[in-house]
DNA sequence: ATGAAAGCGCTAACAG
DNA sequence: CTGTTAGCGCTTTCAT
């Protein structure tokens, strides 16, 4: 209000972008506050595209906050993910867990160490961003029912995966609900290769479509699919690399369910600032969105009704 | 040498390790040494796999030198980056600037703001790390050539890609001095859809062989080519996302020219250290890997002598 | 309302 | 060689 203060302060703020744009000493703020205004991220594998969506997301959302994003690859393996959980602690604010692979009792302790939230997991006792897996996986099945195949595949990923642990649950009670025949086959390492092995074993099992545990997986079946001549591949149409993904013999040749990684990861930023803030956390669950692609061009429509 | 130091220092990291693990506090010592212990890296685009297997890298050599890895994505935007600079520069020792869409003035500036070193660019005044684009563009050319391919095509990548630059360049020159015929279209976005749009009108050429980009490129040639019938489709294995592509429409299908992104990431660290050390800073250029995959599996080669 | 001063927890320089 | 002390640059609290 005081127009004093208006002048004074136009004036230095004018001075401070004069001389050479003052930047205030981090570290200094850091000591002085105990907020380092970092926020650290850790995933299994960098270089997977879909960690690569979500760590976008992250830092995206964390910079409109004035953070800056730190992260780390744990390379599949618990112990590297414990080292480094204690290396940032120190260093940020609070850490964004993707897709753990510590137990759930490890987790439930790590409240104590610095401020977690866990993206890919559920009922650890910390705030959490999840992607639907159940959701995404249940749209597929009815998606396949009502196209009309009464023998599915799934090709499953890691075991130790909890998204693939939810998949094959949901996968295996919702085909029970339609009736439809479900065969699973795996665990698969999620590789292309994977997939063109599993695309040869799923045909062999006279089903007639694949669910994949994942885009990279679905590429593969796709690929053998094509070159056995079964699909068509005027339809062959993969732009994106989505969580789950879903192989149809036919037209159209794949379909898939994205989830939202980037929104997952700002998500799970917003969980991060409110815990830090001490408000009170409510845990996320993002929707799955059913993509189907046909040779008119790739288009995105409501889950078919299922047939109950 | 001394013993009583030996037992005091035992002592004392048992107190430590014993107290619930003392952590030093980073915001203090970072205070008094100015010196955070955090690198950044900026690339164009975190989700493109290219980039991710880069910062793999630099994360995991920095975890070595006892550093943390701060990312950003500047959406192949200058402006972006610019900003991301200077909101990094003051958190962290150095930074990492990756196939930065500044220009060659801009750069040379930045020494003065903060420690950086460039990858995938040269002679900017800074110190760099490069994947010898043009030494793998002249594999490829060799290798077709000494298969017997006189005409090629090149599908070329962004134009303001340095590395798209330098590999024409190279392309040209190189396939001139063999006497074989080259033909450049494009710019094409590097995406799978460009890839098979580019096989069609490089098929129209009356060309035997294809020089992609880019892998993703690559990816989408060769499904073109299998659709077509003209590749063998046996052949196809494509497994990884190499720097430069090149299909070959008969056998092998696939050969590409990998370069060690990782290994470029790991050596950037190592310059930045050894910049921020006071060291005198040699510039590095990695030397590109041509891979030829084969219906007998892939199999590492070296390059075919020029057919000078 | 504005200004002075006391730390934050560490390192490095110095005195004993 | 060990122990003490003066800041690093900011925030926040307390006088004025």
């Amino acid at each position: 209000m005081p127009e004093l203060v208006n002048r004074q302060t136009l004036k230095r703020v004018r001075e401070t972008a004069e001389r050479l744009g003052y930047q205030p000493n981090r570290a200094a703020r850091a000591l002085a506050t105990g907020r380092t205004e970092n926020i650290g991220i850790i995933v299994p594998d960098l270089a997977n595209p879909f960690f690569a969506e979500i760590i976008k997301g992250v830092q995206g959302r964390a910079r409109e906050s004035g953070s800056v994003t730190c992260v780390a690859d744990s390379e599949e393996d618990p112990d590297t993910e414990r080292a480094l959980i204690t290396e940032m602690s120190k260093r940020v604010d609070g850490i964004i867990l993707c897709s753990s692979r510590l137990t759930t009792n490890e987790l439930r302790g790590l409240g104590e160490v610095t401020q977690v939230v866990v993206l890919n997991r559920e009922n650890v006792g910390l705030p959490s961003v999840t992607m639907d897996a159940a959701g995404g996986a249940q749209q597929a099945v009815e998606h396949l029912a009502a196209l009309g195949h009464r023998r599915l595949v799934y090709l499953g990923g890691p075991s130790v995966s909890w998204s693939n642990r939810e998949r094959r649950r949901t996968i295996r009670s919702c085909a029970t609900r339609l009736g439809t025949e479900i065969a699973e086959l795996g665990p698969f390492v999620p590789s292309f290769e994977a997939g063109v092995q599993g695309a040869d074993l799923a045909v062999a099992t006279g089903a007639s479509a694949i669910i994949a545990f994942n885009d990279v997986m679905a590429l593969g079946v796709l690929s053998r699919l094509v070159t056995r001549g079964i699909a068509v591949p005027e339809e062959v149409n993969i732009v994106g690399f989505d969580d789950i993904a879903m192989a149809v013999m036919t037209t159209p040749a794949l379909t898939t369910v994205a989830v939202p990684k980037a929104e997952a990861g700002r998500a799970a930023v917003d969980l991060l600032i409110a815990a830090l803030l001490g408000q009170p956390v409510a845990n996320r669950k993002m929707a799955g969105q059913l993509i189907v692609r046909g040779s008119t061009g790739a288009y995105r429509g409501p889950a078919p009704a299922a047939a109950k």
